[in-house]
DNA sequence: CGGCATCCATTAAGATACTG
DNA sequence: CAGTATCTTAATGGATGCCG
């Protein structure tokens, strides 16, 4: 569906840039500060590298996420949401507010 | 992912709810009022009646869509948002919000 | 430590054809 | 009209191993 044309309005952008289940628990837990790519690792339950790499660098290019390394040994990489990225903090924190109304019983019934 | 153990929090609820890019959207088109199934299917530019009939079925088990079907020639199908479904329209205009605050280079550079 | 390369499993989603 | 059935594709995401 992402090659479709879409009419540029706000909810497809947020779509687009933060598609995934894991975009939105990223973009949380950057949220509560700048981490290092193996704080951000052990705080995702059940991410792996892999996944955690590509979404980080996609974050990266599309400006909501900077990167920044340091050339030490052991090597250190710190990511921290730039201010857009910062900005979807008020999209969370509806989603967050949402979610906790929702009854079990929407849950279980899968 | 969805088969892990989650943090019953309120984002995660939101993502296993309202999982992949279509949901968004047909919640997002079923807020202007119950609509039919042609309508929703005219409405959403590119989305397959397989999809779609999908979706509809996974939002009806969670509790989020109602759905009415009446025993006419030809048959005609209304599906329309319950309470807990309409009340997901303060994180549609979150998002929305956004969407619009972010500059076009974040999308063009994908 | 922070990746990347490769292979593989799962699933959303599209295309097509057909039915009550 | 409103689906269902089947097949296929594309993409996310996991597992493993290697590297600077």
């Amino acid at each position: 569906m992402n090659g479709r044309i879409l009419p540029q309005c706000g909810v497809e952008r947020f779509l687009i840039l933060l598609d995934g289940p894991w975009a939105t628990l990223i973009v949380r837990e950057l949220l509560r500060g700048p981490q290092r790519f193996t704080e951000l690792r052990g705080a995702l339950t059940g991410i792996s590298a892999h996944t955690l790499t590509h979404r980080l660098r996609r974050f990266e290019q599309h400006g909501l996420v900077k990167r920044t390394a340091y050339a030490e040994i052991p090597p250190r990489v710190v990511y921290e949401l730039t201010p857009l990225g910062a900005s979807l903090q008020d999209v969370l924190s509806a989603m967050n507010d949402w979610g906790t109304t929702v009854p079990e019983a929407a849950l279980t019934a899968s």
